[in-house]
This record gives structure tokens, C-alpha cells and sequence, in this order.
RNA sequence: UGACUGAUGGUGUAACUGGCAACACGUCUGAUUUUGGUUCAGAAGAGUCUAGGUUCGAGCCCUAGUCGGUCAACCA
């Protein structure tokens, strides 16, 4: 049998690598550092897991390190619903920290930059600084004070950090190059003024570090081995290595940066600013609104950790650009609610059904099972009577025989209760559909062994009884953008792509009276239509349950398919074209091959490329005379294929007769062979 | 018109020093099923962006090109 080997990402092979070249696996350390400025989302979680994995693979550390050096955008709301996600989610940190923690070592260091003349105090208008820039194709141009006297830096570097300068005044940059074609190392800003209240150090600073000025000493500080950052700041990654060239002891451990393309999911924006703007604009209700790909919203929708953790898996890692289809998270969420939702019964859009030859006032406590993937998980109780509520999508007055459901005179099985028959309808005067009269079966209980309890029957439908029924508020949810990609357009906006229908709200369903002990954070599969959670929303004797995702639903593809089609984006196809392209492409690859073969699968071959030939024009295959002449088996499927068109009359052109010449006299006995008989 | 970076089925990822392009989702069949769910069995779908080159042999190496992404915040 061969060994299940777990191919390795390339930030794994990265690490193996490494090891491989010495590098101790004792002193392997990551972090995950968010900024806390919003929450975290599936994308995150992809960064989250990547850090953390590798933390349990290699049996090291991670650290959680809120980069906090813009207290204008932080807040402590954010670390802490950082900090919970990340624990739900089941990871442990090694250490909790903060870029602020390093805040006087980063000023000392900058401090030693101006002894070294590596660091001068600007004090231009951003717009000025912004021109002086240059462009990424034209290079940057010194600030008139970059060759300020190290003195008169320290003097003023100390005076901004003593707060007399106003925000925007002054600034600390770093004296590298301003005609670098990498616009990062155009003398970047290491302090700037913020007059702000930082959550964490309050008012005792009023410089604050740049993200890379903070980053990579901050990594360095915390040894981190592998630093890991999504693909933009590929970019950055020359200024980490000279801002660690500045202060690093060859002693210790130097920190790599190394980056990984980020997650995109398909149907949704995965930015905190453009969250944030849903969210400031109401679109949605929160952070952890239901529909938000937030760790927050998810789980509040019913999300669970393992799925979330599977989807990082199965999506893997690389470094292109991608945009990964929702069903890929979905699949993982049922996948795992499959397993440990309990299975009840709810009615959403209900029809009542009365059973005719039921007694009145009657109720039986039937059994339903709890889940059917687990034998060990029991039965709970469910009381049946002679009026009940089923779906209204359950009942069809006349159906054609794909329909396995409820029609006039068609059996159905209630589920885990009794075989009924529609009998016949009541409408009320305007035709609307009021009640179905059935028959039931009284020896058909589930479960009782009897012959009819056996009999097959097309369909099997959920239902709750009208007297026992426990009403409560649903939500479903649908895509919050009608776009695939709703943030790649450059005529529009995201914002033109949401979608109006993405909440609907059923105000009171109906449900089995078990549910009535429905507990936070725990699934139930209301069986034939999906996964469920309660909603914090929820009070006693007002709950709300959220649909987290549906059951794969084959029967409603199957119906929805004829409008579906018309709705899809149809790739527009162009018939003709496409076949030359295949016929050439089939003469290209069969011709490859060719030199391998000999006999009657030689001929065969051939006679494949006389076949496609037919289909081909002499303009498609003039440019494959430029083939390269050791590709004999090209220049013969193409020799081959010209005599075809030869043959049925195109005019033998200079190229072509160059061409055959020059194969008349080539070395392949084969191809000459071909080639006299061309000529 | 710069620098950096990427390109493998519809989607996401694999393929150790060049050796039968693999896995998962999705799609389609069939079987099982008291959930049109689950499970099981199977199928279709890429000749690896293009063109040249090196090689017995190229997704992988070389050359040129094409297309996409990123970079000019006192954000991270």
C-alpha cells in the first residue's frame, strides 16, 4: 500500500528546507499579527490557521501580536473580539503581544539611525513629501533636509516625542535611497505625530512607528523564525531586511519574511475596509451579522470551528491569485454538521393537514432519531395528532410523476409517524389552498414492524403538530453580493453588486417542542431543509434560528435547472473556431507522439491527422512550418496535414514549398519519405 | 514606459534532484436510503498561457513573448 504522504505547501517545503540546511527546529517560531482595527475574517482565518498549523506541526510557538501602532484606528473592542475568535476557532498563543511593548526600544533604535546618520527629521508638507516621491517609473528627488546635522536631528526628534511639534509637522524618515525602483525605499517614514489616546500605552506617546519600521524589529524582538504576510507586501520585504541590517546582533535568530497569496471567497469583499463599510452603512447589522464572511458572523450563523479549519486545509495555500468558490466552505460545513447536528422537525412555510380518520382530541408520542450518522445518539419525543403542518412545497393537487411528494390520491410517509394520502383540498373563494384532507394508515407506524409499516412509498416528509407546534422567528440568508467578484470590477463599485434579497425573515415558523430546549452554539439539521442555530437574538418563548446553510438539494437544482440556465452567464461560444482550434491542436499533440510509435498505431495516428486536417485552414497551419526541425514528429503531423489541403486544392505557396523541400532533406527517414510524396 | 510577482480541468491545490499530470470541491450516471440528505460505485472534464530551445524524455531547465496581480497612505 502506498504511504498517504501529505504533500507539503510551499511555506512547509520553505521550512523544511531550513531544517534541512541546519536551521534548529527548537528555535521555529511564528505569530499571527493582526492589527486591531476590525475583525477577523475568513481570509484571516486562512493566515490564522497557516501560523498555527505550522505551530502544531513543528511544535512551536506562535504568538498573537496586535500590531498597534496607529492609535488612531485601534481600539481595544477589536483585541478582544480578535482574542475570542482565534480561542473559538482552537488555537493557543504562545504569547500575547503588542508592538506598543517595543515602543521604547523602537525610539531607541531610531535614535542610533541619527547617530549614523541613517535617519533625518523632514519637516515638508505630506504634499510635498508625496511629489518628492517620484513614481514607481521615474525615481524621487532628496528632501532639502536630508542632510540635516545629526544634532540638530536628535534635538528635534526628542522635541516630537516631547509633544511641542503639531501632528503633520515633522517626521522621522529613514535616509536610503530616493531613486530606488522599489518606492518603499524611497526614504521611508519611521515616526510620525499622532495626537491621539492609544489604547494600550494612553497618552505617554505622541510619535508613533510606521508598520515597517514596527514589523520586522518587532519580529526580531520575539525571534520570530518565519514571519508570514500576504503578497503586498512582497514589496516591503527590502526595507525589513535593511531596517534588520540596521540593528541585528549576528548572534541572534534573523527573522524571514515570506509571503503567501491571500483568500478570497467567491460572492464577498474580504477587506476590513470594505466590511467596515457594510457595516457603516448598514447594510448588514454588524461585524457579526449572519451574512458578514467575518470569524464573528460566521459563527453566529452556525459556523463551527472544525469547518472553518477544514476549509483552510482543503483550500491550501500558494501564491497566486484566486478566488475560491463558497460551495468549497459550504461542502466542509455540512460535512461536519452532517456528523453532530441533531435531526429535528420544522415546518417553514406550512399547509395543515388534517387526518380524517384520526381520532379528535388524540395525541401519540412518537420517536424520532437524533441523528442517524451516530447509532449511539438516541431517539427524543414527538407528539403526533390528527392536525398537522408540512411544508407547502410538499403538496402538489396534480404533479407529473417526478414529483415523489403529496398529491391527491399519492401515498407519502410522515417521518418516523404514518403512511397518509391526500384525499382532497379545501380552498377558500378565491382558490387559495386552505387545508389538505388526508387518509392515514393506522398500522404503517414507524417503527411497529407491521407489513404496512414496511411498505415502500415514494417520499418521506417532515411535519409538526398544529396543537403541540412552538412558533419562532427564522432567518435565511443568501449571498450578500450578486457578483462572483464583486470587488474586480473597475467601472463599478462592490456596492452596486449587493443584493437586496440576501435576508429573509420567517416570522414564525413551526417547530417541534423539543426545540423548545434549544441551546446557543449547538446545530440541529431541521431535517429536509438544513442547518440551524439559535440567534442570540433569541429571548425564552421568542426564538430565532438562523439557517446556516442548506442541505445539498438535488431535487431543487433539478427543478430550478430550465430558468437557471437562462439566468447563468452562458459563455459565448463561437462554434467554428473552436473546432480549428482542437483540429490543430489535436495535429500538435498527435505529432508529438508520433516518433514514438511505429506500424499499425503509426498509421492510425496519421490517418488521425488526415481526419483533423480536414477540418483546418491553410492559414491555421502556415505558422507551424517554423517549428523547430528536432521536433520531427510535429513537422510530419504538419507535413502530413498540408497534403490534405494540397490535395483538396489550396494553392502551394512559397512557404509551403520551402517548407517541403526543407523536409525532403531532413534526417528522419519518415519524414522524407512524406516529403517526396508531397512533392 | 519601471520594479517585483504569478500563470496546471469550472474552482482550489499537488506533482521529491526532468520520467504515465494527482487530490478535493463542483458537475453527470447508477445503487442504497423512513431526509430528493448521508453513504457507496462509476463517468466526464486539463496535454500544464504562447512560440522557440536543451534532452531519449519538459508542467518542471534556458530564451523571447502574452496575459493577470502588486507598488507612488504621515494605513497595516
Amino acid at each position: 500500500m502506498k504511504e498517504a504522504t501529505e504533500s507539503l505547501n510551499f511555506i512547509e517545503h520553505i521550512v523544511e528546507e531550513d531544517l534541512a540546511a541546519g536551521f534548529p527546529k527548537e528555535k521555529l517560531c511564528f505569530r499571527f499579527p493582526p492589527e486591531p482595527n476590525g475583525y477577523l475574517h475568513i481570509g484571516h482565518a486562512a493566515s490564522i490557521c497557516l501560523n498555527f498549523g505550522l505551530g502544531e506541526k513543528y511544535g512551536a510557538p506562535v504568538n498573537l501580536r496586535f500590531d498597534d501602532t496607529n492609535p488612531a484606528k485601534e481600539e481595544q473592542e477589536y483585541v478582544d473580539a480578535i482574542k475570542r475568535d482565534i480561542a473559538w476557532l482552537g488555537f493557543k498563543w504562545a504569547n500575547e503581544c503588542y508592538s506598543s511593548d517595543y515602543f521604547q526600544q523602537l525610539h531607541d533604535w531610531a535614535v542610533q539611525l541619527i547617530h549614523q546618520g541613517k535617519a533625518y527629521v523632514d519637516q515638508q508638507s505630506s504634499e510635498q513629501i508625496a511629489e518628492q516621491k517620484g513614481t514607481p517609473t521615474s525615481p524621487g528627488t532628496n528632501s532639502p533636509y536630508r542632510n540635516r546635522p545629526v544634532a540638530e536631528n536628535l534635538d528635534l526628534f526628542e522635541r516630537m516625542k516631547k509633544g511641542e511639534f503639531a501632528p503633520g509637522t515633522y517626521l522621522l524618515r529613514a535616509k536610503i535611497d530616493m531613486a530606488s525602483p522599489n518606492m518603499h525605499m524611497r526614504d521611508p517614514i519611521l515616526y510620525r505625530i499622532i495626537h491621539a489616546h492609544h489604547h494600550r500605552t494612553g497618552d505617554s506617546w505622541c510619535i508613533y512607528p510606521m508598520y515597517d519600521w514596527a514589523h520586522g524589529e518587532s519580529d526580531y524582538l520575539e525571534q520570530v523564525s518565519h514571519s508570514l504576510c500576504t503578497l503586498e507586501f512582497k514589496a516591503h520585504r527590502e526595507l525589513y531586511d535593511w531596517y534588520l541590517d540596521q540593528i541585528i546582533d549576528p548572534k541572534k535568530l534573523r527573522p524571514k519574511q515570506r509571503e503567501f497569496a491571500r483568500r478570497n471567497l467567491s460572492f464577498t469583499v474580504m477587506s476590513k475596509r470594505k466590511l467596515l463599510e457594510l457595516v457603516q452603512k448598514n447594510v448588514v447589522s454588524g461585524w457579526d451579522d449572519p451574512r458578514m464572511p467575518t470569524i464573528s458572523g460566521l459563527r453566529r450563523r452556525g459556523y463551527t470551528p472544525a469547518s472553518i479549519r477544514k476549509f483552510s486545509d482543503v483550500a491550501g495555500i500558494s501564491r497566486r491569485d484566486n478566488v475560491t468558490d463558497v460551495s468549497l466552505l459550504e461542502f466542509c460545513l455540512r460535512e461536519d454538521l452532517n456528523q453532530s447536528a441533531t435531526r429535528v422537525m420544522a415546518v417553514l412555510n406550512p399547509i395543515k393537514v388534517v387526518l380524517q380518520n384520526y381520532p379528535e382530541g388524540q395525541t401519540e408520542i412518537l420517536h424520532l432519531e437524533n441523528n442517524p450518522e451516530k447509532t449511539d445518539a438516541g431517539t427524543h419525543e414527538v407528539p403526533f395528532s390528527r392536525e398537522l403542518y408540512i411544508e407547502r412545497e410538499d403538496f402538489k393537487e396534480e404533479a407529473d410523476s417526478n414529483f415523489f411528494r403529496l398529491t391527491i390520491g399519492q401515498e407519502v410517509r410522515l417521518k418516523s409517524a404514518y403512511i397518509i394520502k391526500a384525499e382532497s383540498v379545501i380552498k377558500d373563494a378565491a382558490g387559495n389552498l386552505l387545508e389538505i384532507h388526508c387518509s392515514y394508515d393506522p398500522d404503517s407506524r414507524s417503527g411497529s414492524g407491521t407489513d404496512a409499516s414496511q411498505r415502500k412509498v415514494k417520499s418521506t416528509i417532515h411535519w409538526v403538530s398544529v396543537a403541540h407546534a412552538i412558533s419562532a422567528e427564522v432567518r435565511e440568508y443568501d449571498r450578500l453580493f450578486l457578483d462572483e467578484s464583486p470587488d474586480t470590477h473597475e467601472s463599478k463599485s462592490y456596492m452596486d453588486f449587493i443584493n437586496p434579497n440576501s435576508l429573509k425573515v420567517i416570522k414564525t415558523a413551526f417547530l417541534e417542542p423539543h426545540l423548545g430546549q434549544a441551546r446557543p452554539n449547538e446545530s440541529y439539521q431541521f431535517q429536509r431543509l438544513g442547518y440551524f442555530a439559535l440567534d442570540p437574538d433569541s429571548k425564552s418563548g421568542q426564538l430565532v434560528f438562523n439557517k446556516t446553510v442548506g442541505l445539498k438539494d438535488t431535487w431543487a437544482k433539478q427543478n430550478a435547472a430550465p430558468t437557471n440556465k437562462q439566468a447563468a452567464p452562458v459563455k459565448p461560444v463561437a462554434p467554428a473556431p473552436q473546432e480549428v482550434k482542437s483540429a490543430l491542436n489535436e495535429i500538435q499533440y498527435i505529432g508529438k507522439k508520433l516518433t514514438n510509435l511505429s506500424g499499425d498505431k503509426l498509421e492510425d495516428a496519421l490517418n488521425d491527422i488526415r481526419k483533423q486536417a480536414e477540418g483546418l485552414s491553410y492559414e491555421e497551419l502556415e505558422p507551424l512550418f517554423a517549428t523547430a526541425s528536432k521536433k520531427v514528429g510535429t513537422r510530419i503531423a504538419v507535413l502530413v496535414a498540408l497534403s490534405v489541403l494540397l490535395a483538396k486544392g489550396t494553392p502551394k505557396t512559397p512557404a509551403a514549398l520551402e517548407f517541403i523541400a526543407s523536409c525532403q532533406s531532413d534526417e528522419s527517414n519518415t519524414l522524407r519519405e512524406e516529403a517526396s510524396k508531397v512533392a
